[in-house]
DNA sequence: GGACTTAATTTGAGTCGCGATTTAACCTGG
DNA sequence: CCAGGTTAAATCGCGACTCAAATTAAGTCC
């Protein structure tokens, strides 16, 4: 039913900026006339509109290129220290609090560990404030710089308005993150999944760059999904969309810990992995008490892993199969610690039981890969949630003028 | 990364056509204060704006109604004689064209026989325009006056830019409908999936309306599903999202006709149901002569199917767990005329078997119904294809005025 | 019949994008 | 060194747009 918004005249130009600002930050270093041509404004108009983003500082010059006898072209760009981003990884285990210019380049970092598994939400806000306050103090950015703080947190987060995060691993139910972190700064704040904050670092800086639709795939301790459409990333009605580890796999299998039978996370995640081995095998993996991730490192090196690993990639074709079907995507992109440690070994048996899962013409329109970044961009995703409205609101917004 | 496109200074009055516009179709009779106040643009601009559409025909006066004291406010809502729109629906049997007017009453229908059983694109094509023209000569409606033709297909509908339908059931394979057409009719064409334009239909006039996002599940011979997301239909990187009979539910599972097996259409269309009830039993069900329509009927009626009917209900109520876990959607609206036929025995399982397969709180947000049009609603739902346009467009695209 | 209410239109001002024109900044060739 | 050529960017005038305020229209009520 496409736009419901009326339009003013103020729109319009909010619309336009918006729509060069975008133009410069995709695709780097533009002119003015190649912003028109990409636009499909007209020339009058990018000159003006672009002399009103230099004013403002969000777009700068950037050097010149001599042309073949003409005036040379004047390179655009938009201003890297214009303003900040922050961006918060609230893990199981830790949290990390990472601030970034306008290009996405770490200014500074703070890393706290959480011994109570991230159960006490109030140490939890605390540790986020004492790294805002920390990144900013070493970086000497004034807080008034910032456009925004991006907080990556596990579990179902609902904008209800205010964000209301439902974490179970984390034993969180309905807690009220927003309003507790607004308690004690003003910074605009922006919550979301941290496996939907990763996703979207992949699509804007990793194996997702140029694809407008892609599932991210992340396999880790439990197994999760992050659904970009449109070049958006999908939430549904309230916002947990891409819960792809409970879809049903085998009806009346495994037991999950979900309380269902039959998850794809009953037989794929990194538990289950290393459960299904154990049951094959009678002994635990090697190296079990270094944790599930240097167990998991383990089981690769292990002779008679090889028909657990080979069953799991069947599982795993199987479930990509189903986005495939469902969400018809140009890309699959498989992440997570686990994936990223399994995938090379998976991949090509994961690719042959995808395609005899999915239906041949998706599948051909689709590609399975491994990501490109680690666990550790979550954060970054995090700081593009700020990064996206600042760009979708043509570059207002903006912090006070220096 | 949201709206790329340029705005002028045309759009914006476009624009606010388009949004008054799509008020007026969805909420029947407003006045121009109801306009303001829904849209929030200033009482002048809707007076300018609703004068113009008057002008142009569009839209008319309707009555008026008194207030306590003051001028009487005029009724607007939308001419539902300013233009007609065609819906066709391609079956494997049968060919019905009907033509509506903008309010989607039918003026007039057309049907014929498929013997080939769909295979013979020519001479569906030929049917295709005769219906055309015979919708058009039995209410004198002239072609200047049709809007545009939407068409549901079997098969999936690739736009690369013209349409292009891969038919599995039909036997095509990349067959260019859009051109076909074309050789012999100037009018807008809209090509889109049968199962598609019917989730649309249901959306816009069934059990789906007043919800954005929702997915219809398609239950016939096979199964499939319409996958609708922020108020449109989730077409995917290449149209053929939403292939939810080939998801699977169970790994090595029964084989399925399209080549893999454990196919969640293995298990719970109509044809795999009866399949199962001739395992199960040992003998055919009754009536199985009266084709597979009346056999599921019949199956209804037999005593010793309950153990099936239940276990289809899990099987169907895990794929439903699916869709509520991926795509959380506001509602599942269970359709396809094997979907109606059973839908009322199994509901209850069905519901039952979902809730104890999706995760606490999407199923909590979601409603699992029955949907209130029939197979016939295609030809409708094509036509709101055109519909669809003639709004987001303002109501220009205006046929030749009276 | 005059005061009051509410709906709808008109008016005047401020913005916006575009096409055409002008200015700026460079090259080349004699 | 300088006229002529070339391309990029800025400027100007025009038409179109929305909005707030003022005005007109069409009623009710005492």
């Amino acid at each position: 039913m496409i736009d419901r918004r009326r339009r003013t005249v103020r729109d319009l130009r909010r619309g336009n900026r918006s729509v060069l600002l975008w133009q410069l930050y995709l695709r780097g270093t533009l002119t003015r006339n190649d912003l028109a041509r990409a636009t499909g404004l007209s020339a009058a108009t990018v000159s003006n509109v672009v002399s009103q983003l230099i004013r403002d500082g969000v777009v700068v010059e950037d050097g010149s290129v001599e042309s073949d006898g003409g005036r040379p072209h004047v390179l655009l760009r938009v201003n890297a220290g214009h303003g900040h981003l922050v961006g918060v990884d609230v893990g199981e285990t830790r949290v990390r609090v990472e601030l970034f210019d306008l290009s996405m380049a770490t200014k500074a970092k703070a890393d706290y560990g959480l011994d109570s598994g991230g159960r006490d939400v109030e140490a939890l806000v605390g540790l986020i404030h004492a790294g805002l306050r920390a990144v900013l103090d070493n970086s000497g950015v004034p807080a008034e710089r910032v456009l925004g703080v991006g907080v990556g947190v596990p579990g179902v987060v609902e904008h209800t308005p205010e964000a209301v995060v439902h974490g179970q691993t984390v034993g969180w139910d309905a807690v009220p993150l927003e309003r507790l972190l607004r308690e004690d700064t003003t910074l605009p704040l922006f919550i979301e999944n941290g496996a939907k904050s990763m996703g979207q670092a992949e699509m804007w800086f990793g194996a997702g760059r140029g694809a407008s639709s892609a599932v991210i795939a992340l396999i880790g301790s439990g197994v999760g999904a992050s659904v970009v459409a449109n070049g958006a990333t999908y939430r549904g009605a309230s916002s947990s969309a891409g819960e792809w580890g409970h879809t049903t796999i085998q009806i009346d299998g495994r037991a999950c810990r979900c309380g269902a039978r039959g998850c794809l996370e009953a037989y794929v995640g990194a538990e289950a992995v290393l459960d299904r081995y154990r049951e094959h095998t009678g002994t635990a993996p090697t190296a079990a008490d270094g944790g599930e991730e240097a167990a998991v490192a383990a089981l690769l090196d292990t002779a008679d892993a090889g028909p657990v690993l080979d069953r799991t990639a069947v599982y795993l074709g199987a479930g990509i199969a189903d986005l495939i079907n469902l969400f018809n995507p140009q890309r699959i992109i498989l992440g997570g610690w686990a994936g990223m440690l399994l995938g090379p070994r998976l991949l090509p048996g994961v690719r042959a039981s995808a395609a005899r899962h999915a239906l041949r013409h998706p599948f051909g329109q689709t590609s399975i890969e491994l990501c490109q970044l680690g666990p550790e961009a979550v954060a970054l995703g995090a700081a593009t949630l700020p990064m996206e409205r600042f760009l979708s609101q043509g570059g207002t917004a903006v912090p006070a003028a220096p």
